[in-house]
RNA sequence: GGGCGGAUAGCUCAGCCGGUUAGAGCAUCGGCUUUACAAGCCGGGGGUCACAGGUUCGAAUCCUGUUCCGCCUACCA
């Protein structure tokens, strides 16, 4: 026997039982001192396919089942591209600036903002970056995620921060980034501003009331709110212009309650008639609405609220207060003046800021702004220039833009981010911006090229001090990974290698967030869409459709299930949702996961221990040999699935590409085929030597092609086998490397499949009987009658005799009308004789 | 309020651009152990395809409406 390597394992003494947990921890790190999965950058022999990976929060101590299903289908697709020859690009990203991570350190240290220093609270920071990174790249590990983790970042190192810092030169010397002092939105316990996709609307039960105002005819007016707290900026009442109960108050003014402050009357088509009494009261600020109406109107402004959610001295005697205890006070002192007529509970929504639940609040500040509303036309534009799958979520994306209110507020008044290349001069406020060849600055620590203000010539310059969104960097990710930040040579060379990146793969609740500011980044610097096809992947539930978290209690965590069934198992589990849909966790499904494997392991031990020194897979051609009708069943069965499995890789429905490759697997090559042949090896007879020769070429054949199939969706397994048995017959490092089978026409005998069709009826039949008669199904009998009602069976039946007789254990075949058991094919009967 | 996805066997899900008797895995019941695998094999039972209409020779599949679950989105203060 040639063999390419002498330390794999001895064929006769190939282990019965695989076991798992050696094999990965073993094959893993096989992957990794043959750099398996590096991406070759100057080989222009190969396409490239890249992969914008999702950067996980590393902060986020979270991560259960769900998201090794989420990272497994999107390997699942990057494994097959891998076999079908591109060169892959597959970078591992950190994403560990922002206030995620802050949010995180300040739970675990019981700490806030507030009471510890800047530099302080950035070290801890980057501890706990550096621990949750190696915690994530060990499980992406032992998952058996493909990335080359040569190609990793994090969102805090300095490529990220130079490519964010010069995506906001880029903008601001555009024009497209601008600084505005205006209301904007509010996380009062995180105490900084926020974007429109940070907010999310949360259902809380409230209280309407109904307040009495006067007008200044006299009149008594009743408007309901549900925060009497901000009665104190109340800067006007709004009516709808069509109604005529309000029509009298043209011109009039209406004095608030306990501040007896006079505001104007307004109408507004948005005012809806039957809500209430008609009639509202506009604060500074109170809503979105109230923001627009103060902006198109023109209205004061009486700001109650200060950046810690209190009210301020413009409350009056409320100063000081929460907002929560503001309503209750405001509430007993109207009350005390009978100024409340009525008190009705109700569910409204309410935004909160999606990282502490807060509900957020309304605030004037100066803050930078990326301009988005003017342009959403060319973002979805942008959408329909990708590839969507599935397809139906493109929907999320347009929706989102179509309701889009602000522009992108990315100034956060935090400690732990990528800051703003930016000084402001103390005399003019003229913005001086850092030099693109300094980046990434610090504009606390560095100063500005120019000693003094270019505008002014005054000499006080101070920094920006807010950080960035933690968006504006993860937004970069496509342009990080190319390398757009940077003018050499060989950085120019990868961004047209690897943009627009080929994919990105992404859970379906960062459409609005990661998703939509990538484009909006990559159509305002590049002219481009960032990647061509959109992955997007369903939530891992738990056995209850509920899902996963750890406050929940419902969490199951991926390392215990990988020790304990194997993280091919895992994966297995993971293929079963079909993309975008969401997978309840179901244990039984790991277990067969787990079953499978063992399965494969079977099958493959078969053929090993039964494989001569002599023999060669390549002595012929496949279609060379003197095939039985069987062979070229079995061969056209998987050639039929290879082709199926194919065409849903390339539609990225990989579910059921492995699906098709179990039941070929299970159904025709280990219960079937199999089972028909594997009496050739029981007798050492001289005239069986062609006829094993045969099977163990085809056998070789179709089994080391289906582990190719299978080798995407378990990929330690696969290699596994490969490595020990097949590398000793096939050139390729890794299965992972080896190519994806190729369909071969010349196996399809299609008058296979029904000749083996009435063999296959035989057997089943002969099976059935057997059960009835509890008889062993190997145990051999002495013979098999056959009748047929149809005479153009005579001659098929004859010439399958053969297989006929290795498919039933029967010493021989005999034609007779004694036959009575019905086969599924009405016109063939058989019985057997001990 | 608008939109999307889902509702198929006891459970988890395929099938859905119309076409024999609706499938798989798990669970369940019966049987089978020297000869790859008992973490196995063989066989059986189990479904008015959410509901109501419609189109059609023919509907789980297409159309209309309804109900329930989940998600996205939304200013009813």
């Amino acid at each position: 026997m040639q063999k390419n390597s002498d330390n794999f394992i001895d064929f006769k003494n190939f282990p019965k039982n695989y076991d798992y947990q050696t094999v990965e921890k073993k094959i893993s790190q096989y992957w990794e001192d043959n750099k398996i999965y590096k991406f070759e950058p100057h080989d222009k022999s190969r396409n490239v396919y890249s992969v914008d990976t999702p950067p996980p929060y590393v902060s986020s101590s979270h991560l259960h089942v769900g998201h090794v299903m989420s990272y497994s289908q999107a390997e699942f697709i990057i494994r097959y591209k891998r076999m079908k020859g591109f060169n892959i690009f597959y970078p591992m990203g950190f994403d560990d600036n922002g206030l995620p991570t802050e949010r995180y350190v300040e739970r675990k240290y019981k700490i806030n903002k507030s009471k510890i220093t800047r530099e302080d609270f950035i070290d801890l920071c980057l501890k706990e970056t550096k621990i949750g990174i190696e915690v994530y790249k060990s499980l992406w590990k032992s998952a058996g995620i493909s990335a080359d983790y040569g190609l990793s970042y994090s969102t805090i190192d300095e490529r990220c921060r130079k490519t964010a810092q010069k995506s906001f030169l880029d903008l601001y010397n555009k024009g497209l980034i601008e600084r505005r002092n205006e209301p904007i939105l509010w996380c009062p316990q995180c105490r900084t501003s926020l974007a429109q996709a940070d907010v999310v609307i949360e259902e809380f039960s409230g209280v309407l009331y109904d307040i009495e105002f006067k007008s200044s005819s006299g009149k008594n007016l009743i408007i309901s709110t549900t925060r009497p707290e901000l009665l104190g900026g109340c800067v006007a009442v709004y009516a709808s212009p069509a109604d005529e109960r309000y029509h009298f108050l043209e011109g009039q003014s209406v004095k608030t309650p306990l501040y007896n402050k006079d505001v104007p009357v307004k109408y507004d088509e948005s005012v809806d008639i039957n809500y209430g009494t008609g009639i509202m009261m506009v604060c500074t600020w109170g809503d979105v609405e109230d923001v627009r109406k103060w902006k198109e109107h023109k209205l004061d402004t009486a700001i109650v609220i200060n950046k810690a959610g209190k009210l301020n001295e413009l409350s009056g005697k409320y100063n000081g207060l929460s907002v929560k205890e503001a309503k209750k006070a405001l509430v007993e002192d109207l009350n005390k003046l009978s100024l409340i007529k009525g008190e009705k509970p109700l569910i409204h929504n309410v935004g909160v800021h999606d990282r502490c639940g807060t509900p957020v609040e309304f605030i004037l500040a100066e803050q930078w702004f990326i301009k988005i509303l003017d342009n959403k036309d060319k973002f979805i534009s942008a959408g329909n220039q990708m590839t969507w799958h599935p397809e139906f979520m493109k929907a999320r994306y347009e929706e989102w833009i179509n309701n889009l209110k602000w522009d992108w507020n990315i100034s956060r008044q935090r400690f732990y981010g990528v800051p703003f290349p930016v000084w402001y001069c103390s005399e003019c406020g003229e913005v001086i911006t850092a030099a693109e060849t300094e980046l990434p600055v610090d504009p606390v620590v560095n100063l500005p090229t120019v000693n003094k203000c270019p505008k002014c010539r005054g000499k006080g310059l101070r920094p920006e001090t807010d950080v960035m969104d933690t968006w504006m960097t993860s937004s970069m990710t496509p342009l990080i990974n190319s390398q757009w930040a940077y003018d050499d040579v060989e950085s120019k060379e990868l961004l047209n290698m690897i943009y627009p990146m080929g994919l990105r793969p992404q859970a379906q609740e960062i459409i609005r967030t990661w998703l939509f500011y990538s484009v909006v980044k990559s159509i305002y610097h590049t002219e481009s869409v960032p990647f061509k096809n959109v992955m997007i992947s369903g939530w891992g539930l738990d056995k209850n459709g509920k899902k996963m978290s750890k406050s929940l209690g419902n969490f199951v965590g991926p390392e215990d299930i990988i020790s304990k069934y194997s993280a091919d198992a895992l994966r297995y589990w993971a293929s079963k949702a079909n993309l975008g849909q969401d997978l309840r966790f179901s244990e039984e499904d790991v277990v067969s996961g787990r079953k499978l494997l063992i399965k494969i392991w079977n099958a493959a031990r078969f053929l090993i221990t039964n494989i001569p020194p002599e023999f060669n897979p390549y002595e012929k051609k496949i279609s060379g040999l003197k095939l039985n009708q069987i062979d070229k069943w079995v061969l056209t069965e998987f050639e039929n699935a290879l082709k199926i499995c194919e065409n849903n890789m390339e539609s990225y429905e990989y579910s059921f590409s492995l699906k098709t490759a179990s039941d070929f697997f299970y159904n025709v090559y280990c219960d079937n085929y199999l089972e028909i042949i594997k009496n050739v090896f029981w007798d050492e007879g001289e005239e069986n030597t062609d006829r094993k020769k045969t099977v163990l070429n085809v056998m070789y054949f179709v089994s080391l092609n289906i582990l190719k199939v299978f080798a995407p969706f378990i990929p330690f397994i696969t290699e596994e086998l490969y490595l020990s048995f097949y590398k000793n017959f096939e050139k390729d490092n890794s299965i992972h490397l080896s190519n994806w089978p190729e369909f071969k026409k010349e196996l399809i005998f299609s008058d296979s499949v029904n000749i083996s069709g009435i063999l296959l009826n035989i057997l089943e039949a002969s099976r059935k009987l057997r059960t009835n008669l509890n008889l062993h199904q190997n145990h051999k009998i002495s013979k098999i009658l056959i009748k047929t009602l149809n005479p153009g069976y005579i001659d098929i039946i004859n010439e399958i005799s053969g297989d006929i007789k290795s498919a039933v254990r029967a010493e021989r075949v005999v034609f007779s009308d004694k036959a009575d058991f019905k086969t599924a094919d009405e016109n063939i009967f058989i019985s057997l004789e001990k």
